[in-house]
DNA sequence: GTCTATAGTGGGATAGAC
DNA sequence: GTCTATCCCACTATAGAC
């Protein structure tokens, strides 16, 4: 939880650890989250155990614990590296588009993409990011990292896009657009059609629709509601 | 939990026992359903332990299981206790009001009362939501009649209301109302506010968006998106 | 600060007798 | 349908090595 620090890319999930991490420690807790990730993958979350997690990774089942504080946080470090790769393979796509819907698009199916591998597991994680006393919830401080590194992937998405939206709207968008994201994650989570094309349709029909009413928020008589939209969920995000 | 009686409304959440129940069984039933609200009312999920609810109920642990093959089926038919209760409340609401948006506010926060006492575990109930694997998800099929009976109480707050919107949504806009029902509750699971009154404020502000929202869908160039989502919902519901 | 080994504890879930 | 006995595993000590 603490540290963050510095600029690192990923969000970290250290809960036990101190800051300054050595060489060794920083082996140490990759060789726990590749063995915890080889094991989720492929025999689910429930089957992994943590003594097999610690004899896979070599370690000692105290160590793996030293390093972090549950079963969950070990989901939320593989998580991490999920979204590493979502970042590095929008930063492609984002580099050569600027139409706003293809943008989004492009990184909603990135996902999808990058996430296809873990979808097995992926259900029993969604159980634990969803329960609110949970280190894994998606809005506990735990994964705040993860969450706001999220949020600014889809500012990214925004900004150098060719999309005009109400004023009103333009600070909230990046979250707005996060939550869309988490939408179809739900939907993805319950995609068992191969290779996700349903989710994939999903995305598709659904970002030209979404393009759409953003651009719709600049007409008379949407954009009122558009703003009662915006001033709703700025009175909402600063203490909840 | 299981009968509610009339017609069987509400779901069963038997996933063990047979359905013709003799009355003894049943009375076993409802001790352990009983204990184990009581419980997890005082003492949240976590601190109620299956062998406490066996011997709050005066049964063993073994016949707790059989009736119910996990503690989270426990919590499952205590939320179908919640839903007769917000079942009742909001007959009574509708009965006496017609405007589209005031009905669907008494709904909204008739489920917000009903729901207070069981806040602090309610946490629990989203572990459903976001498992696809578990018979218990809100979306699987064993969850169905509940799921079907609460779409079902808001197309009773469309039908008798004096709410227009284009006919290509009215018959989607219950389960869309539905939906929005979820996120409601979603938001509610996180609210920690005294008498959750964040929550019953996003219901106050919302709900009058909504209304303008969906009646707007009759105008020319809004009801093209309007027609839109409708299709996308229709398409994406059938299999998923 | 990093790590091992070992010996618990507690609670969800189950087997199998009655 | 109901029980008792038991299993399994997340997690916690603890005590000490480098």
């Amino acid at each position: 939880m603490g540290d963050v620090t510095d600029a690192g890319s990923t969000a970290s999930t250290a809960s036990t650890a101190s800051t300054a991490t050595t060489a060794k420690s920083r082996r140490t807790r990759e060789a726990i989250v590749a063995a915890a990730a080889k094991l989720f993958r492929s025999g689910g979350y429930d089957a992994t155990t943590m003594r097999a997690v610690a004899k896979e990774a070599g370690v000692s089942v105290g160590n793996a614990y030293y390093y972090f504080g549950s079963k969950e946080h070990l989901v939320l470090a593989f998580y991490d590296e999920i979204f590493s790769e979502h970042l590095a393979g929008s930063e492609r796509v984002l580099a050569t588009t600027t139409g706003f819907a293809d943008r989004l698009a492009a990184v909603l199916e990135t996902w999808v993409d990058v996430a296809e591998s873990s979808h097995e597991f992926a259900g029993k994680f969604f159980k634990y990011a969803a329960e609110p006393d949970s280190p894994l919830s998606v809005f506990s401080p735990d994964s705040a990292p993860t969450r706001d590194a999220a949020v600014t992937l889809m500012r990214r998405v925004v900004e150098d896009s060719d999309l005009k939206v109400a004023p009103s709207l333009r600070e909230e968008l990046p979250m707005l657009l996060w939550l869309v994201q988490m939408g179809m994650v739900l939907f993805w989570v319950y995609d068992d059609s191969p290779g996700r094309t349903r989710t994939r349709q999903l995305v598709r029909q659904a970002v030209p629709i979404l393009d759409r009413l953003l651009r719709a928020t600049r007409l008379p008589g949407v954009r009122g509601i558009a703003e009662d939209v915006a001033s709703l969920v700025r009175s909402l995000i600063p203490p909840g």
